[in-house]
DNA sequence: ATTTTAAGTTTACATTTGTAAACGGTAATT
DNA sequence: AATTACCGTTTACAAATGTAAACTTAAAAT
């Protein structure tokens, strides 16, 4: 039944969890020295985050002699997965292949990555309705004409 | 010079925004009743959102008799295309292309959205890399073979 | 054995966010 | 004119977030 898995993870613990989906299992002191240099965050900082994805369930630890190595409950791909679809979901229907669209433009994609997203898209394409209604008001929208983009 | 115009929106700010870019212009009975409804808000809490929008310079108002009417001071596209940078600016550049996709396969597009899309992927293919490499860690990703999926 | 280090844990503290009640004033209704 | 109904503003308040110092303990170095 899936039982929300889904740990909420802040813009600075995802910091975090980047080292850790990188490095696979790592000490605190890593942490820290990456982030000290990426973010320039004090270790006490980083101690900080780091406990606190321990408390949420996205780290698990291990012992190591006195200290612990942290390791990521979750994948990267999911935790990705899982933010887009929050941040997705929050848009209007009807204007998420627009905003899908400027990402595509300007982020740095690979050839590989084109290639899978347009097998995908020229698959949904398959099946894609002619409009994609808005969903930003209850029930019908009711915008008054040219007031809004729907 | 572009002096960061980049308001930030919260989530639930983000749902009072919907209704306005939406309908244009709205009282803030229009816009509680719209949110009692889709969010189930009392109205209290959508007069608190609607006061942090106008002291962020989200919304703009005018006076309407003893009333103000709101207006989105920016656009929903702008708006939803620099959340959209953000969020992608802090997943991993290598696995961005990944997500992506997830991200397509999982929305509802248009006939027109993925024509759009596939047009801008395949103009991007021109000069696509053959790889991007992941910027997890300060300089070169370090990871050990097979500890990291970059 | 003593001191130094490094780790984890506790405490701190201002901001932002989610949610809302209470208050005060003006316009509309009785 | 008195009262009611809205509307905007103030106040509330807990939880989450960003950032970090202080404290404690155990291991390592001298």
């Amino acid at each position: 039944m899936e039982v929300s898995t889904a740990v909420n993870i802040s813009a600075a613990e995802w910091q975090v969890m980047r080292v850790t989906w990188t490095l696979g299992q790592v000490s605190s002191q890593t942490v820290s020295e990456v982030l000290a240099k990426k973010m320039a965050w004090k270790a006490a900082t980083v101690k900080t985050l780091v406990g606190r994805l321990v408390k949420k369930g996205a780290l698990a630890t291990e012992r190591d002699g006195k200290r612990y190595l942290y390791r990521p409950v979750i994948s990267e791909q999911q935790a990705m997965d899982t933010a887009s679809q929050v941040f997705i979901d929050q848009l209007c229907a009807h204007k998420v292949g627009k905003t899908l669209l400027k990402m595509v433009q300007d982020t740095t994609l690979s050839q590989a990555d084109i290639a899978a997203l347009v097998t995908a898209l020229q698959e949904k394409q398959k099946t894609a309705p002619t409009e994609v209604a808005c969903n930003c008001l209850p029930g019908d929208c009711q915008c008054a004409a040219g007031e809004c983009n729907c």
